[in-house]
DNA sequence: ACAAAGCTGACAGCGGGCTGAACGCAATCG
DNA sequence: CGATTGCGTTCAGCCCGCTGTCAGCTTTGT
């Protein structure tokens, strides 16, 4: 796997940068915004990992623009513990996950064979959840051959239920792997959010378990009247 | 699998709690470790989750009593960050792995999945209770192939049962757990929920001891010899 | 046979969950 | 630079199924 470091502390830097190595990935180390871009330039690569703070702009800058050119390589944010709004507007970028300063080197190597696991192998893997297709690495879900488009925060609660089949995720779950641990939401994101998942994929595909949480649906069409056309 | 959380802080206790359950597997928090002792005597855990600081002693005592007890359940210690030397006492104490605090819940599951391998269980376990099959994880009881959806609270009273395989669970016992020391149920809830499972579940799930308690049933069908998992 | 313990059907209240609409905000467009 | 669009979040109100309770019945032990 193609890794690509942005991060301009002299210290952190060589250290992630060995750890990824020693994990087998090939690594290149920027630690400029303009680096970056060159490097992305010149090169493809499988994961980014990404400090908001740099010297000559913001990380953020940088998530955004690849984010817009349709690129989706996989993202994981670096952030200090205190800021909070950062993180929250990683994820609302389109991050795909983040690891808090400072973080231990083999959490890094978790989340890394965590990304490589789900996006490495098979070039294309496409993913069936009932009815609809999905493709992690191009964040593309399809039914029947048409294409259902996902904003940000819909992806990331959907990618919850995917990462989990068949698991009861309960409330606090989601929220937490929505909102980063700490920040504090205090009304029902996830309700709505839920909502709008089923109004775009269909009302089947997410059940309700009352009082408990919710779980992938159990895909009710499986050999009855609803079949493929 | 089975864990007992021993950590008296109030809001990193229940996030964990949570977390623990959301990855399938049962538990039990203690916030004392003369709670935790009770527990321990009166069901049995796969892994316990062992804060050192704690308001009536020192967690390490009840590592060392345990290991001296023979017992080998694992053991993960969690320590602050700067409490170095509890972490080494810990260690060589018996204790399996550490987590410094404040981890990620990410990473609170990689080592529980990390325990559970060690054990020789999948992720995802499914469990067999008489002709039942149950995920904990999904919260799914399955007969024959087909589910049998329990609502939060019958739910919870057969994990009171689950976690307890053959032990003689009294009502009082059943009613503290179900509702937590405050409310004060004057009623016969507990009688009511065991008819409701048997409803749903078969009668012969849960029997009955008279004036003592209730019990998992004994799997009639298995005929005379006492079936051993 | 009697009393105590346990079981069950019925039911009212409530709280969890769903939805439509509105607001703030940032990015984009004219 | 103002207008517009689209996303994320909040809120109020409705709905419905779970939940606790009780009365009356059945079972069990002595």
């Amino acid at each position: 796997m193609r890794v690509l470091l942005v991060e301009d502390d002299p210290i952190l830097g060589p250290a992630v940068r060995d750890q990824v190595a020693a994990d087998g990935h090939g690594v290149d180390w920027a630690s400029r915004i303009a680096d970056a871009r060159e490097f992305i330039r010149l090169a493809s690569y499988d994961l980014i990992l990404l400090d908001l703070m740099l010297p000559d702009g913001r990380g953020l800058d940088l998530l955004r623009a690849r984010r817009q050119a349709g690129d989706a390589t996989p993202v994981i944010v670096l952030t200090a513990r205190d800021q909070v709004s950062d993180r929250i507007a990683g994820l609302n970028a389109g991050a795909d996950d983040y690891l808090v300063k400072p973080f231990d080197l083999a959490e890094l190597s978790a989340r890394l064979s965590a990304v490589a696991r789900r996006y490495g192998g098979n070039p294309n893997p496409l993913l069936r959840v009932g009815d609809l297709t999905l493709d992690l690495a191009a964040r593309t879900i399809t039914r029947d051959g048409r294409s259902i488009a996902l904003t940000a925060r819909e992806w990331a609660l959907f990618d919850a239920f995917i990462q989990r089949p068949a698991m009861l995720c309960s409330k606090a779950l989601l929220e937490e792997r929505l909102y980063a641990f700490d920040s504090e939401v205090e009304s029902n994101t996830i309700e709505v959010y839920v909502g709008r998942l089923r109004k775009k994929l269909g009302a089947h595909v997410i059940e309700t378990v009352r009082g408990m949480g919710y779980r992938l649906g159990a895909t009710p069409a499986a050999g009855s009247g609803k079949a493929r056309p």
